[in-house]
DNA sequence: AATCCGGGGCT
DNA sequence: AGCCCAGGATT
């Protein structure tokens, strides 16, 4: 009887997904090796983000930037316009970082080792391990959250997240191939998006119903078990958009850290348990009676808009101006583009008389 | 160990 | 409307 990795790898040389920074079982076969570069900038911004939502921008990122001497080199601004809308904005900052690092330290190429890899910014256990395996063909244990709920299937963890951690890594540190270790952790990712999903498995076609305990139990659909999160709380907002007469915005970047920290974004007040007034300049501000709501990892936000049509003479108090040919939309968080998207229409065509 | 960080897709 | 996340940094 194979061992589980073998039926796994025999299932992905057929069913493995194509995507744009995956070298395929077939092609590894013929020799082909994946660029660590692309490993790495795929696997960040695949953190907490789905493979639908990752491709475009992965796609533009490495059309910019076809290597981590290029990104390395770009304006940091460029990065965070390019990021904005994918999310955890503190993955592009220390995608920044992590590219200038190697480019300074390491000449430009990728340490090939878990540790070193380790030690990199926005490089953590799971990063590090799949770009060890997946780059670099060692035999390092992937264990993100699709391989956590394929193990306490597989075995019948009933202790619930994140407690069984430990052991849920330790029953995937146990299945870990010597041989091809970087197909077969991409192979055990794919299982979980695709077959072993959190909902609805579908254990007729899986590879391993045979050997799955939770399948034989009948409680498959129910693990992994979690721990209650506890509930959202509301805060609310103001956010103010000026356009002054010739056409600028006014915006600010958002200070490194915190929510949405580097970010383009509208000035406003502070978010808090109610709308406190905190114009960035004294100006004839309206209110569209439009209220934006966004939910962010740990509280939904209620924010409330204000719009002005600011003077040649503005001088405000925080922010600065922006003109109209250097603002783009696409460079601002998702929150802070749905305020502009509902207001955009209110402003008047540029008066360019002055 | 607990908390802070987006956003989209699914049910 | 609530649920699920292809995690890492900070404290």
């Amino acid at each position: 009887m194979p061992a589980l990795s073998s039926e796994l790898l025999d299932w992905y040389d057929v069913h493995a997904r194509a995507m744009p920074w995956r070298v395929g079982p077939e092609a590894r076969r013929r020799g082909v090796r994946p660029d660590p570069y692309r490993v790495w900038l795929s696997e960040v911004m695949l953190q907490q983000t789905t493979v639908a939502a990752v491709k475009a921008y992965f796609e533009r990122f490495t059309m910019l930037w076809p290597t981590v001497a290029n990104l390395a080199a770009a304006p940091d601004a460029a990065v965070m316009g390019e990021w904005a809308g994918l999310g955890y904005y503190a993955r592009a900052r220390n995608l920044l970082k992590c590219a200038r690092e190697v480019v300074e330290v390491h000449g430009g190429s990728f340490p090939g080792t878990r540790a070193e890899l380790m030690t990199l910014p926005g490089i953590g256990p799971y990063t590090a391990s799949a770009i060890a395996a997946i780059a670099f063909d060692q035999p390092e244990t992937v264990v993100d959250g699709n391989v956590e709920r394929v193990m306490s299937r597989l075995h019948a963890v009933h202790t619930p997240l994140p407690a069984a951690k430990p052991e849920l890594s330790a029953h995937a540190a146990g299945l870990t191939p010597q041989e091809r270790p970087g197909d077969y952790a991409q192979a055990v990712m794919d299982l979980g998006a695709t077959i072993c999903t959190p909902r609805s498995p579908a254990c007729g076609i899986c590879p391993w119903r045979t050997p799955c305990a939770a399948r034989d139990e009948g409680t498959q659909a129910e693990l992994p078990k979690k721990t209650l999160k506890a509930a959202k709380p509301v805060r609310h907002g103001i956010a103010y958009l000026g356009r002054r007469t010739d056409g600028a915005w006014l915006l600010e970047t958002r200070p490194d850290s915190g929510l949405l920290g580097g970010m383009l974004g509208w000035p406003g007040s502070a978010w808090g348990n109610a709308p406190q007034d905190a114009p960035p300049v004294s100006a004839a501000w309206r209110d569209p009676g439009i209220e934006v709501r966004h939910t962010f990892t740990h509280f939904h936000l209620k924010l409330a808009l204000r719009v002005a049509d600011l003077p040649a003479d503005a001088e405000p108090e925080r922010g600065g101006f922006v003109a109209p040919h250097a603002f783009r939309p696409s460079d601002l968080p998702t929150v802070m583009r749905k305020a502009f998207d509902a207001v955009a229409a209110s402003f008047g065509p540029i008066d360019r008389t002055g």
